[in-house]
DNA sequence: ACGCTTATTTGCAAGCCTTGCAGGTTAGCA
DNA sequence: TGCTAACCTGCAAGGCTTGCAAATAAGCGT
């Protein structure tokens, strides 16, 4: 994800506004790595700005998702995860404390049963415990 | 997973009733590579028994799983998608059709940023284009 | 600085998938 | 055959996310 100011430019450029709604949320996301999701975004909006509209949270994180600036994640924790984080990567959950990790896979693995399957993306999950939890 | 036979032995010697519904269930299971949601595997069901309810379904599908016969996967969907292979192995989902795909992964990948991380399980999905889609 | 047009915010309600609950029913054992 | 515990069913509710409509505000040109 581009920094506010960049996507400040972005967006408008794009024909849609830049409110501050969406600058508070440009900056809660930028260089975020925990992986939050709409409801934890929606509490730290919160205090900064009291009255934020959850509604709002999500038609924002669905227009930088839209615009490829954001990842939108299903763990399958029932709500979805948001990182601004679009390069190459994958994620490792902790079973323990739910917190999830960045991993980068050094080299694809080889796969059988493929037979013409196209592969556009490769999702990896790792689940286990984190080095916090397991001390 | 085992067959329907087995299955209502394991059943009743943990406690668990063998009725017409979980046999049914047992059945449609077995052996099936569709990898099908609950509402698949309750329409499959209303055919060869009409007033099956969706919630019966839901429940033989968790005992099932509880029982390590059945694996539960979240494809982000928005439904579960169940296989009674409960062997090493991954998936491939097609965007086009929906359809879910077994894949085996021949050697694990390494991965970088796992400082400390316990991985007790390792998921992968890959997404792309199946075979028939692409013709 | 002002006004206009169009996108946005908000709150509420509804949608989807899944589970809790209660009452009548049935499997499985003695 | 009878008893008891588990089960089936239908309905309602729960959590997450989106549709909708009215009020609001951003951003443009003047």
């Amino acid at each position: 994800m581009r920094s506010p100011a960049e996507l400040s430019q972005a967006f408008r450029q794009s024909g849609l506004k830049v409110t501050p709604q969406r600058q508070l949320l440009f900056r809660l996301l930028h260089g975020n790595t925990s992986h939050p999701s709409a409801d934890v975004l929606f509490a730290l909006a919160s205090q900064a700005m009291p009255g934020i509209s959850l509604r709002t949270v999500y038609q924002t994180l669905n227009d930088l998702a839209l615009m490829g600036e954001l990842q939108s994640i299903d763990f399958g924790t029932g709500s979805a995860r948001f990182d601004p984080n679009v390069t190459e990567h994958q994620h490792a959950m902790c079973n323990e404390c739910g917190a999830v990790h960045d991993v980068f896979v050094a080299d694809e693995p080889k796969m059988l049963g493929l037979d013409g399957f196209d592969v556009h993306a490769a999702q990896i999950v790792y689940h286990g415990v984190c080095a916090g939890c397991a001390s």
